[in-house]
DNA sequence: AGCAAAGGCTACCCATGAGTAGGTAAGCGG
DNA sequence: CCGCTTACCTACTCATGGGTAGCCTTTGCT
């Protein structure tokens, strides 16, 4: 009896391996956002998939495996996000601004990598703990050298120098709360985001020497 | 043969409830704080406790009600450590400022207690992590009243209404993720952390308007 | 056609860990 | 000293879920 399956769901039959592992990779990311390491089961990724379990064993490995490789793909895509935002050669301010713009825009467009990256890698302990929190402090160094390098050249000198670390991870901490946030707010542009933090701290940090209020070029920004 | 025991831990028997239940909250808050909600085991935790395990089910319940009793009793004392130190009848900024302080006094005090409620509350999906999410909830719109009264005070009117909510999210993350930055930095004080993000936030806030430097009251901080 | 390799699945194994049954022993009122 | 209650334990059951063995099926190449 030819042509009696009636093909209801087109469970798309034997596609290409690189494909196979993107869809398993999007499944594990969002089902790693939803429930986290532990509560996510490998059946409940490998349904989502559209895909048996030993497929996912067989591409990706095992569990701890495609964990890592889901905060990979999703860091990496964050970090190419943000540094296509913020061209080393601007200003620092404008550097921030951008970066900042392109965070907001990244988490809203892919709000399961940033949960996953966010909330879910930091309980596992051990490696991804790792890697992750090596990112975030990666980004912290960055935004450091931004502040204290405008509190140099604005003349504060040690004192930048001094507080600068703990000031970025508060600016950091600041961004990510505030994307949280953003979450339940989709009518809040990108824009509007970063100037918020724009003010607070590059004001609040600035104005330790002189009263000057930063905001960006007419060109750039759309916000209501 | 008796007297065959050389009692070698001195396993404290028979205690009184209240006693036992206090340890194993104790232990409970230790174990989840670590490996999180999932990781956790409740032989780690009864192990831990110096208990056996039965003794947690017929005195605290199931694993989801003991870390709920665990996640409450760590929020009631932090809430109530804030609470202590920001009394409501002082003006906004020094309400901000002394909560701030104590905040970050009960996290160097107890980390554990900080870190499970940070954490890992959020990754238990249901009924924990809306509780905790509602408290830090709280704990913004608390903030937001404070900023926007000081916004409208100082002249601000609608803006200050309108982007008050997020500037709240983000000075709450802010706090959070210096928080775990000062957890790796002891040497600093609890003063200075403070007084970072009342530098930050309150000046870079109130300097949408004037360009005045706020700084606690001599008597009260003690900072390098 | 023939056949190897790659894509894919069902059906299982088994360690872990939540939760419990049922028993022992220490205090305490009579 | 007798029984009743409270504190407490050892030793199990059993569901969940990570991981795998073994088999089928389509495709592409000769």
């Amino acid at each position: 009896m030819p042509d009696e399956d009636q093909r209801p769901p087109e469970r798309a039959r034997r596609l290409p391996r690189a494909v196979r592992e993107r869809q398993i990779l999007d499944a594990a990311v969002r089902v790693f956002s939803r429930h986290g390491y532990h509560a996510a089961s490998m059946d409940e990724i490998s349904d989502v998939a559209g895909v048996s379990k030993p497929m996912i064993y067989t591409y990706l490995g095992s569990k701890e495996d495609l964990f890592g490789k889901s905060i990979q793909r999703e860091a990496t895509r964050l970090l190419e996000a943000i540094q296509a935002g913020a061209q080393p050669d601007l200003p620092p301010d404008m550097q921030l601004w951008h970066g900042l713009r392109s965070f907001y825009r990244f988490v809203a467009e892919y709000r399961e990598s940033w949960t996953v990256l966010h909330r879910q890698a930091l309980t596992v302990g051990g490696t991804f703990a790792g890697e992750v929190t090596a990112m975030r402090g990666r980004a912290i160094e960055l935004v450091a050298a931004l502040v204290v390098s405008a509190g140099t050249r604005k003349g504060l000198g040690e004192q930048a120098e001094f507080s600068g670390a703990g000031l970025a991870a508060a600016l950091v901490g600041a961004a990510e709360s505030l994307a949280d946030w953003a979450l339940d707010h989709p009518e809040i542009s990108d824009g509007v985001l970063a100037s918020w933090l724009m003010n607070l701290v590059w004001l609040g940090f600035n104005d330790l020497v002189e009263g000057q209020v930063w905001k960006p070029l007419p060109e750039t920004h759309s916000e209501s």
